[in-house]
DNA sequence: AATGAATGAGATTTCATTCAT
DNA sequence: AATGAATGAAATCTCATTCAT
């Protein structure tokens, strides 16, 4: 028992080590020695918990499916558009409390075709498509919203947090307000 | 003369080839010879016109460049929301144009840190800002547009490319209109 | 007393288990992990009987060299010849009951120079020439028989093991009478 | 064509060299770069002619296969049990010319299963039956030979062979002679 | 005595880059 | 200018061995 804890966390200090070189460094020039010296131990240890550098790659990515999961179970009930605003700040937090999750997203997306971004975009899709619904069924929607507005819902988010992680004087919080103003305030009937 | 526009030529059937390889396999996993090979030629020749393989993802990235800048320099004169219109539609196109050459600079953000997307964000937010500006001088912007407008632009047609990227069922060319649609026009005054 | 024999007991454990994983995966391919875990013990373990993975096979070879002398050692008494065809028929049937020892050979023949495979021919050579001589002596042995002829009875006893390794459907045990028949029936006088 | 038989020699170079190192140090002992040193090359090139060390071990077995090959097809003719004579000297002096190469199937034997030791006994064994066979019809066979004949030939070469090459002073050439002596005039009717 | 996590030396293999032809 | 064989630096991964528990 002891020791599966232990070795559970030990598995999660390499991650978290992995996040931060990967977005340090860029995915493609971190090198295992760099992961294992920053998580204070020897390169082949790395290998007792991940099979490969690939796999320390995947894992970051299922460690971030595993938030953004939580994020979309999480936007509560009420009005379907109060809960779409709920669910844009919530995933707009989650990204702006783990910068460096996100930043090795890119990595995952540039050199882990297998690694399946798109998936990712279409769960978010999926869930505003269904929230969009609802609203248009409580009679909250503007009649001439477009079929396509899920995905410019996503694009606002992702293509803010890009600028941010470009360029990190791009305010992402201070964003979550007029994106929501804009994509959900902004189609209400 | 003559020599030198084969030159330049040549130069550019290898960019050419090097963004089909890049866009299909994904920079990390490319070779020098890979793109040789996609352009027909030898290894050893890739090296006449291009000093190292980084040398190839900096060319595509300038290249990209090239073409961006074209498109701000084209958005024509009338109002400026109309304006903004036709700069919104224009990138898009451009980019609908070139998924390959878009799929790349995904790699250049992700491995190439000395490349810097973040100017590129950032002269569209510029350009987009300035074109706000002159639209509230005109009497056209709704009064509580955010101070953050022009990042939510940029977003919307970033965010939209990153989902076309991933799944080419996003269909692209189709967002163009309902970005305007909810960025442009919904700010109007 | 007690310890002494469990600890023999269990060295002999873990020299058994190596004679199977070597026989069957070759020394090469075999690690001491793969011994532990036929042993049935944990890969440290193995380091308490067994200085290096190299003495895992000097061990072999060592209880080989046992095995060997022990036929050598009970050829009986009586006429030369008759005590040779004992001591062909022993070494034989020695090797056909311990297969995997003797597969394993070829792994110390191949890997470990230091372990001496040219000295148990020597000696298998030496005991067979003392034999011939007493034939000679006891006017048993035909006068054109080679001087060589010690190592062509080694060299039948070891090519009919060499190709019974290679392919079980070699039937040694049935080979050793035409051993006999030709390498010491056959210089009868 | 200058540079395709270039290749080969080059090849041909290597295998050499491979060869001389194997048979020195033993193949699980050599390393790639040794086998380049001894070529007088750089480890990488030897990957331009070899995809792996394991290639190597490959290509020693097939250039022998070859050497084998060539001496079965060179018995010539005449009666069977004189080209049975000439086939068993012929295959000694092959390996007595070539010890490096001989020493080099041991560690092919117990490091490579795949590659198949067990087909070239085989084929000696069927070669030999053959003429024994042909023997017996032409009335030349003494009518007590072991059904079990061929596998003792081959058990008399490949024997002498493991003792040559365990100790050099065991003259292999010496032994030709009485092989046959034993093991073709030795069953004449 | 027994364990098995941790270590790190060392081997294989790749591939960007060079350069003789 | 073009080639592609050769190079060798560098990275991944393995596994014999150690040692704290």
């Amino acid at each position: 028992m002891v020791k599966s804890v232990d070795r559970i966390r030990r598995r999660e200090d390499i991650l978290g080590a992995a996040v931060r070189v990967f977005a340090r460094k860029g995915f493609a020039a971190s090198r295992v020695e760099d992961v294992a010296a920053e998580a204070g131990i020897a390169k082949g240890s790395v290998y007792l918990y991940f099979g490969s550098r690939d796999a320390l790659l995947a894992g970051v990515f299922e460690s971030y499916r595993a938030r953004s999961d939580a994020v979309l179970a999480t936007v509560g009930d009420g009005q379907a558009l109060e809960r779409l605003a709920r669910l844009v700040g919530g995933v707009v937090d989650m990204l702006a409390a783990h910068r460096d999750h996100a930043r090795v997203l890119l990595d995952v997306w540039a050199s882990a075709p297998s690694l399946d971004m798109a998936s990712v975009y279409r769960q978010y899709r999926e869930a505003i498509s269904e929230l969009l619904r609802q609203a248009r069924a409580e009679g909250e929607l503007r009649p001439d919203v477009s079929e396509h507005h899920a995905t410019l819902v996503v694009a606002a988010i992702e293509g803010c947090l890009l600028q941010w992680l470009a360029d990190d004087r791009v305010p992402l919080t201070e964003l979550a307000a007029p994106i929501i103003e804009l994509t959900v305030e902004g189609i209400r009937a």
